[in-house]
DNA sequence: GTCTATAGGAGGATAGAC
DNA sequence: GTCTATCCTCCTATAGAC
């Protein structure tokens, strides 16, 4: 990160005022990197201010404390994933597609949100998190569905689902373990990832390259 | 947990000495539950000490710090892990099994470990540290050992790891989020859990009630 | 809508005794 | 091999001004 702003950075001076319900917007993607690489309780509600350019009482004020700004980032993340399943199945009625088809072009979907960092392992940290009255409820309920979603609305079947969540789950380890980028020379790791991401390798290159920052 | 201890409690009173060797054990057994549940920024040494029945120095001292405990936590894991898989190996060579029967066994295996939330939790944590320097490169480590003994020693094809290990991740995150004891009442909800545990399901319930203290 | 100042509480690690 | 005491850092949340 240089400390020259791009042109299109979206991030505002310090001090400068605007509505709070971009402000909300702001915050939460930066909690979502936040927290996905720190963790839930290593990231600190200061580093997400820093992060998205304001002081460290008002994130504080305006999600009421860190668990409860987690909860809206983790639900940020289940909703973006949905409306990409929902778009992907649209599109793939639309054009009349195979199972087969279909198939394909929700892993496509996955692939592409799943290059932001944040919400992969925000969601990732979530699962981990079964056990947190609040935090493990949300990451239940919103596992659940997803589950229904691709199976109502994607009408697949149960067995199908189950192992597109699968693969999607290995997906996620191996892309959070950074084992495309940092273990590309071994011969059994590339074996790994050829038979894992399949076509969607490419995909996947492409978005740790665009996260590479 | 009840205050009385129980007959076959391993945990010695405070103060008395014992060996480094057992002592480590001990510590290491308590970490994985702790850095488990709490995550690893999460957990504290204190806690990790106070499960383990001694002080909070003592755990530093005998580890050199947080970040070395977790990697000692995290290499038992994967230790426990392999030992677990070659048993079954060997077990299913022995028995002169075929490669579908093999596949059971493992999953058996693996159900069984994980029943072990400490263990489950501890991996999981460090699959979402990938760019933790020294935590993340063990992490990557394990994986592919793992991959390469069940491809190698196992005599597995590609595809075939590729599709056991995606499954596991999915059992991961279910067991994790407490699917089963959390949410058993939505059909939906059985039915992901009926398909994506199968033959195992009994030997997942057994595991989460046992570990349900 | 946003900041500065700060209270109040933990947590990791060290020193040193037994 | 194990403990007690303690230092210093860091973090969440509150108070209150602009």
């Amino acid at each position: 990160m240089s400390s020259v702003s791009q042109p299109s950075d979206p991030r505002p001076a310090a001090g400068e005022r605007i509505p709070a319900a971009e402000r909300r917007e702001q915050i939460l993607a930066a909690a979502s990197r936040v927290f996905g690489e720190r963790g839930y309780a290593g990231a600190t509600t200061d580093q997400v201010a820093q992060a998205a350019g304001i002081s460290q009482p008002y994130v504080v004020r305006m999600f009421g404390g860190k668990e409860s700004l987690f909860v809206e980032v983790l639900e940020r993340s289940l909703d973006k994933l949905m409306s990409a399943f929902r778009t992907a199945i649209a599109q793939s009625t639309a054009a009349g597609e195979t199972q087969e088809q279909r198939g394909a072009r929700m892993g496509a979907a996955y692939a592409d949100l799943i290059g932001d960092r944040g919400i992969l392992l925000s969601l990732m940290q979530a699962f981990t998190m079964g056990n947190e009255p609040t935090i493990g409820k949300v990451a239940r309920n919103g596992f659940v569905a997803i589950y229904g979603l691709l199976r109502n609305e994607g009408g697949l079947g149960a067995e199908d689902v189950v192992g597109f969540l699968a693969h999607g789950m290995l997906f996620n380890t191996l892309v959070a373990l950074r084992m495309p980028d940092e273990m590309n020379d071994s011969t059994l790791v590339a074996e790994l990832l050829a038979c894992t991401f399949g076509s969607k390798l490419d995909t996947v290159l492409e978005a740790v390259a665009r996260a590479g920052a």
